[in-house]
DNA sequence: TTCAGTGCAAAAGATTTGCAAGCCG
DNA sequence: CGGCTTGCAAATCTTTTGCACTGAA
């Protein structure tokens, strides 16, 4: 396990921002696995926060490095940052829409010089990728 | 050079698609070398393509997979797929903001090796690195 | 001529902001 | 207590849709 509420707390504080029990819900609902859409962070927090306290943590959580924005396809979903989970990209099933997250030292190091190699400091990246997953290959049984 | 308009005008023919004033406009507004945002789209074509009809062909063109959208950070942009410029990847510089172009075999390879790894059949991906370009990694000058 | 495609205006959604009240330190 | 945060409501901005008209085939 990677760094957790601890971590959190810590982080808010040392950038003097307050522990608020509106800030724990949203970190604690980006939690689970797999991104979430803002839209599914609204649903999840229900009546417990407002929509405009979410996109006021949400922006201040990716200034300070706590989440990220994912891209995969029209809309956007949001992620703990590398900070609290391997740092990671996603495979994503242009079939089922499932995501996978794939973890590979190789491609970290090769995106690395490639940006050197174009006179770039590189300080992140991201990678989506689309494909059909291992479930949908497999032949119908419907 | 990769294809062009003609190309451009056979693929919306092969699927019954009316080749129209607005859609050689907005083609044409994207043929420029950098990604562009729907605002900028907007901006560009004026008064000669309603905003409406720009989402329209947006729409229709990512279906017949003429544009791409791009994702970096908050916004997303359009460009020409890879049928109508090489296949690439963006560098994006996070001082002044300026995109460049990178094509690398060794990246695509690297991609489609790990997509199948995992058991995915990869379609297609899209990369993008953040960093400090060349330019401004020079020490100031003002 | 015929029908897909466009412009215009209005609707629907998404995101941001102002402000009074509530909570954290 | 005092100021940072929140909730609520209203303002904005973005994207979608309905409809009558225009233009491509």
């Amino acid at each position: 396990m990677y760094a957790g509420l601890e971590t959190f707390k810590l982080l808010l504080k040392a950038n003097s921002q307050s522990v608020t029990r509106a800030r724990m819900a949203i970190f604690e609902a980006l939690q689970g696995q797999e991104p979430l859409s803002i839209h599914q962070l609204v649903e999840r927090l229900g009546r417990r926060v407002d929509r405009a306290s979410i996109y006021r943590a949400v922006d201040l959580f990716e200034r300070l490095g706590i989440v990220q924005r994912l891209n995969t396809g029209w809309k956007y979903r949001l992620e703990l940052s590398d900070m609290f989970a391997a740092h990671h990209h996603h495979l994503t099933c242009s079939q089922c829409g499932a995501t996978t997250a794939m973890k590979e030292e190789e491609l970290e190091v090769v995106i690395d010089n490639l940006a050197r190699a174009h006179g770039f400091k590189p300080s992140g990246h991201q990678i989506e990728i689309q494909g059909v997953c291992t479930r949908c290959q497999e032949p119908a049984t419907t």
